[in-house]
DNA sequence: CTCTAGATATATCATGCTGATGTATCTGCT
DNA sequence: AGCAGATACATCAGCATGATATATCTAGAG
């Protein structure tokens, strides 16, 4: 069976170096989980496959009592990483927004109600922004260009999304809003 | 059990008129698909769990034998929808990129690739922009105000993804890229 | 009038993910 | 020495995904 996004997010960490599946995961909270998360559940099993696939390695770093297994990317994994890397095929987007979709249905609610909404999803995307820049001189700092420009997308993303909410606020409050 | 939101999705739909379980398809398909997907798999089990629950009530709606089952909201179900949409406490926002996850791992492409990748997102984001437009007169047109915000919100988010991505290939292609 | 493609309608299933939890060890601080 | 928190791996019930199966109805072509 052919891999899925996130068998991609494991190929990718471990280019960078061996790593744990702990480590995997750590980095993946740390970078790509704004736009793809994981979980342990979905890690372990992957890694598994992956090792059955001859894409990666696994290697015995225990010490003592205390397991550790790293993995690292065989010549065949670095190749599939590219390839599916550099397929410019249209992928879809997949949005979750539960807050959008109160709003969407927010005929339920007074127009006060709806404003004080407005306002919780700014405040939302504004807090989102200020944790992804706390973490962007990281990105920043090291060597992958990619990396950093995708931080930059993020931040921007939610600056101008909370931006957007907060003007419909306004409008909505300044009784520019359509009749009922 | 609490009800996930696509409970709600399927309350605020009923909220509209009486549907069956093919038709809720169909309108979220039209309007929350964007925000929200669902699947039937998750359709008819819901509808009715929220029966059962005493939310919305079934109603035979068959001709010949061709059978249809119709559902609405229960004065409780219509509470119940009102709760939920006026509880502004802060969700968190699912995005699944798999376009943007391959740009994050763009070390494994070379330059000019990144470029024709990069394109490509513009290209998927004007794409997604103009599929809403398309749409646009039809929210506009119906009576509930933020139906038509939230698509209006849609549309401005992917233009201004597509005009991101644009820029940042043309700087990328310009040589105003980092060393390597 | 007949035929057929496509829309309407409901349902199910294998596969895999989510989010939580369990177990154990190690490290750094007081 | 003791303890909190980090490291490490693993598992599980519940739920979602995406595809597929079945059957009926409708509108338009010929």
């Amino acid at each position: 069976m052919k891999p899925g996004p996130t068998a991609y997010v494991i190929l990718g960490i471990l280019n960078l170096g061996p790593h744990s599946g702990y480590d995997i995961k750590q980095l993946a909270d740390l970078s790509t989980r704004h736009f793809w998360a994981t979980s342990y559940g979905q890690i372990y099993p992957e890694l598994k496959r992956l090792t059955e696939s001859g894409l990666i390695k696994s290697e015995d770093a225990s010490k003592g009592t205390r397991q550790r297994t790293l993995y690292h990317l065989t010549a065949k994994g670095k190749q599939t990483l590219h390839t599916w890397a550099a397929d410019p095929a249209i992928q879809s987007l997949e949005i979750r927004d539960e807050m959008l979709l109160k709003l969407f249905f927010a005929d339920a609610m007074s127009k006060k109600e709806t404003v004080t909404h407005l306002e919780a999803m700014r405040r939302r995307h504004q807090q989102v922004a200020a944790g992804l820049r706390e973490h962007e001189p990281m990105a920043a700092a090291q060597p992958h260009r990619m990396h950093h420009e995708v931080m930059k997308f993020g931040i921007a993303f939610h600056e101008w999304s909370a931006d957007w909410f907060g003007k419909l606020a306004k409008d909505l409050e300044s009784g520019r809003e359509a009749k009922k």
